[in-house]
DNA sequence: ATATGATATGTCATTTTTGACATAGAGTCA
DNA sequence: TGACTCTATGTCAAAAATGACATATCATAT
């Protein structure tokens, strides 16, 4: 694993392989972070697109602004599930959410 | 929405938007549920290329033989995360995930 | 300057997801 | 037959994610 990567997660909050158990598991777990951050940055583009602010978008998703300000700030709270489903609700396909993964 | 789609998702326990809030976002309901369905496919498949046994994988995940069970059986209390970070820990890549998407 | 609208950040009780466990089915082999 | 391996399914306490709320920050317009 690249220490800079790794450093750069960290200081955002996210708990990645902490210091003992650093190998194996760690690039998948990376991976994971990553995919995540990937969306995060998606869905604040794509709902500027749209026009929409995050009330707006917490509305019909019946979650709340505060959870979307988190999702977009990529906080280490927030679930791919709702990543999913918030870029769901923007109108994007699984075609549009594949060319976010490669 | 298909009748036909509705009636077979509940049939393995989803709850789909339960006929009264029967229109908007039900289709991104059914979305996100066909999404994970296709992963959860693709896990099995995955899992079996590499001749793992469900218990070896859940070792991997520090989850357990149950929980993949139910991953591959479209059970409804997986997460998103969680299959996502099984496809991971089986060696999937980003732009394997965007395959499965598409 | 200050009011207004959007976004960020922290906290917390409630809900959902989790791993663990027990146990049941289903297949194979001696 | 029974022993063995793998998978399926149900339950539940513990852990994680959630929406709601308060409040802070930051523009930008008046």
């Amino acid at each position: 694993m690249k220490s800079l990567k790794k450093r750069s997660l960290e200081s955002k909050g996210w708990k990645v392989g902490s210091a003992r158990e650093f190998l194996n598991l760690s690039d998948e777990e990376v991976a994971y972070v990553e995919l995540k951050l990937a969306l995060s940055k998606n869905l604040q583009e794509y709902r500027r697109e749209k026009k929409l602010t995050q009330e707006e978008l917490a509305r019909r998703l019946k979650s709340s602004q505060s959870r979307i300000a988190k999702m977009e700030a990529g906080d280490p709270s927030v679930s791919l599930d709702l990543l999913v489903r918030s870029l769901l609700a923007l109108g994007a396909s699984r075609k549009h959410l594949a060319q976010m993964l490669s």
